[in-house]
DNA sequence: TGTCCTCGAGTTCC
DNA sequence: CTCGAGGACA
């Protein structure tokens, strides 16, 4: 029977209308409909397809998920060879290989392009349908992954062109968006499953999936960098490629520049690795090509890779290294953290050789073991964190890390605590080393680093927080590296640290859990210190910040009689308890008065200390993290997470110059 | 009870 | 910056 020419008519139209819709949503991320109104037109789809299975068109959006599940991927060679690119580690590198183009051929133009990191596939097109996916392989064949390069929305299932070339194969980059990797990471913990390393092995690991459905779920894009081979249609230079491509319905490398100088490309290249961090897929790099073919073809290539184009790779933000030890360091509290120690290593800039493996839990979870190659990164932020362990490259006598049954500082007995294992012993020179450096930074004594706080200890000079009071130059002087001037600056210093407000003076105790902001509540409560020392657990409870598990440990210190010691001795060596500062008065009108302010990157003008000082005179609280509740976040040089955050939560973003036009408004001039 | 949000504690390199 | 955990609130 034949199938009803108006079902036809209307199917032909619905699966066009819905391929445009997709384009819109998924590749120029410009939605034209609803959600609903879309969802509706596509149960109409399906309903025709049910009824009439004859007439269903490859390229309708019905038909990207379909296929079963494959035993393995058929091997598919490229027409055209898939070559990989030559690196340039460096601007110098990349300056010289422009310098040795230009050299050869003056009229060179170079069109530069983002160099995003993910696994590259070739899309053969014949007659303007998608026909079959390749994986890059080695180069000249690769692995057959037609189902799940289906699935990937803003690969066009069809040109969208009226007269497709009768070939041609488009080749680009399958990318997952970090907060997509982020999101699927936290998925496949809590599945239980191992999780990816990184972005671009999600990428490539979701492409090779063997069920295309899972493959479907992954939310991959794909993005168009080239074409290897090509009949039927003519092209001049690779802009010119990139441009039909775009036409065709691809998302393609962008923001890409025509570049006629070599200093044009190097601007290109440092602008881009400044902006790394606000793209929402990982960049590593860009990518720089002839722009003229013909120059393309003069140039040719070796058997590794072309010789007219070449990736200038950013500073990397992860490389892989070996854990070769693992130290125990002890805290303040008494918490012992595993430190890995690795093989230096350069990552964002730095070397880095050691990364904290934050408590035991982790170390199981991960399952590090010394000897093991493991992914280190450090992005947009400072710290350097280990993300993975490559398993597949474990040595034999990699030896597994247990955590200590005794303190390593002191032999002293451990507890665990939570996530965290703890060395209880009061007398730890760690501690009391650890304890002694956080009262130096709560007191603002300078001079009183990790080192001097080391030899204090060691010496015997300091064993309590009422040492550091009672301590005489001549004491100072029996360390190590300390004469006369400067053991009287550092005594001067600490005389001068004798007076604190109340708030600091509770802070310096270092009671469990309680740290600035919680001191000044109690300092604000309480007003004195005896009525600190008397308070009850209601008087605790009443306080809003403070919950039943503060009060105990509060209560629990306060009561303790070795510790009432401590504190008779610290006024008996002359502790100032000076009453606390009255609140500040009611600041004026400023654009940050009451709200809550969060810095992310470098500023040009200011460091984040001064900057934080001056919005908080004017009324505003700064924290560290972006929540729904931000008012602002004031975005510098090198943005990190914060900044996508923001993005996400729809937090107002304040660039720099922004933020310098703001605090003139409020007074301050910088 | 579950879901934010905020705080505390430890952290790298130079 | 990141983690864990305490506290507030629905």
């Amino acid at each position: 029977m034949a199938v009803p020419k108006e079902i036809i008519e209307k199917y032909n139209k619905l699966v066009d209308l819905l391929n445009k819709y997709d384009y819109y949503y998924y590749v120029l991320d410009r939605p034209l409909v609803s959600d609903a109104e879309y969802d509706e037109l596509k149960r109409q789809l399906k309903e025709i397809e049910e009824k009439y299975p004859e007439i269903i068109r490859p390229d309708s959006p019905t038909q990207r998920v379909g296929g079963k599940v494959a035993e393995g991927f058929k091997e598919a060679p490229h027409r055209v060879p898939m070559l990989s690119l030559e690196n340039a580690m460096n601007e110098s590198e990349l300056r010289q290989w422009l310098r040795k183009i230009k050299d050869q051929f003056p009229e060179a133009l170079f069109c530069a392009e983002p160099k995003f990191d993910g696994t590259s596939l070739e899309l053969v097109y014949e007659n303007g349908i998608l026909i079959r996916a390749i994986t890059r392989g080695d180069g000249t064949k690769g692995e057959d992954v037609t189902a799940n390069a289906r699935t990937i929305r803003t690969i066009p299932l069809k040109l969208m062109t009226d007269n497709p070339p009768p070939r041609i194969d488009v080749r680009g980059e399958v990318l997952i968006s970090r907060k997509d990797f982020e999101e699927l990471n936290e998925q496949l913990m809590r599945e239980g499953g191992r999780t990816f390393a990184n972005p671009r092995n999600a990428a490539a690991g979701s492409l090779r999936q063997l069920d295309p459905s899972i493959t479907a779920k992954r939310r991959l894009t794909f993005i168009a960098w080239g074409v290897g081979y090509y009949e039927g249609i003519e092209f001049e230079t690779q802009c010119q490629i990139l441009d039909t491509l775009d036409g065709f319905g691809f998302k393609t490398s962008n923001p890409r520049k025509l570049c006629r100088e070599i200093e044009e490309v190097i601007e290109y290249y440092r602008e881009m690795e400044e902006k790394r961090d606000s793209f929402d897929y990982e960049m590593d790099g860009i990518v720089v090509k002839v722009a003229q073919l013909d120059i393309q073809e003069k140039l040719g290539a070796t058997s590794h890779h072309p010789r007219w184009a070449i990736a200038g790779k950013f500073k990397p933000v992860e490389r892989t290294t070996q854990v070769v030890d693992v130290v125990y360091q002890v805290g303040r509290t008494g918490i012992i953290t595993p430190v890995a120690i690795l093989k230096p290593v350069e990552v964002g800039g730095v070397i880095v050789s050691r990364v904290s493996l934050h408590n035991f839990d982790q170390v199981k979870q991960m399952d590090i073991r010394v000897g093991d190659w493991v992914y280190v990164r450090r992005a947009g932020d400072v710290i350097p964190e280990i993300t993975a362990v490559i398993k597949e490259r474990r040595p034999p006598d990699a030896k597994p890390i247990e955590p200590p049954d005794r303190c390593p500082v002191c032999g002293g007995p451990v507890v665990k605590e939570g996530a965290y294992l703890k060395c209880i012993n009061m007398a730890c020179p760690a501690k009391q080393a650890g304890q002694l450096e956080y009262m130096a930074k709560v007191l603002e004594i300078e001079g009183l680093g990790e080192s001097t706080a080391n030899a204090l200890v060691k010496h015997g000079l300091v064993k309590d927080p009422a040492d550091l009071f009672a301590l005489k130059p001549q004491d100072i002087m029996k360390l190590p590296g300390y004469a006369t001037r400067s053991a009287t600056k550092l005594y001067e210093q600490i005389q001068k640290a004798k007076k604190m407000p109340l708030d600091k003076f509770i802070t310096i105790l270092g009671i469990p859990g309680v740290g600035k902001e919680t001191a000044k509540l109690l300092a604000q409560k309480f007003k004195t210190l005896e009525n600190f020392l008397n308070a009850t657990e209601s008087d605790l409870l009443s306080i809003k910040g403070i919950g039943y598990q503060l009060a105990k440990n509060i209560l629990t210190f306060i009561r303790n009689p070795e510790n009432r010691r401590v504190i008779e001795k610290m006024l008996k060596n002359g502790v100032e308890v000076l009453p606390m500062e009255e609140e500040k008065e009611e600041v004026r009108e400023s654009p940050f008065a009451g709200k809550k302010v969060v810095f992310t990157g470098e500023l040009e003008k200011l460091t984040r200390s001064q900057a934080k000082k001056i919005v908080e005179s004017l009324g505003a609280k700064v924290t560290g993290s972006v929540s729904r509740s931000t008012d602002m976040v004031i975005v510098g040089k090198n943005p990190g997470r914060k900044y996508r955050d923001a993005q996400r939560y729809g937090v107002r973003i304040v660039p720099e110059e922004e933020f310098y036009e703001m605090l003139k408004e409020a007074g301050v001039e910088v």
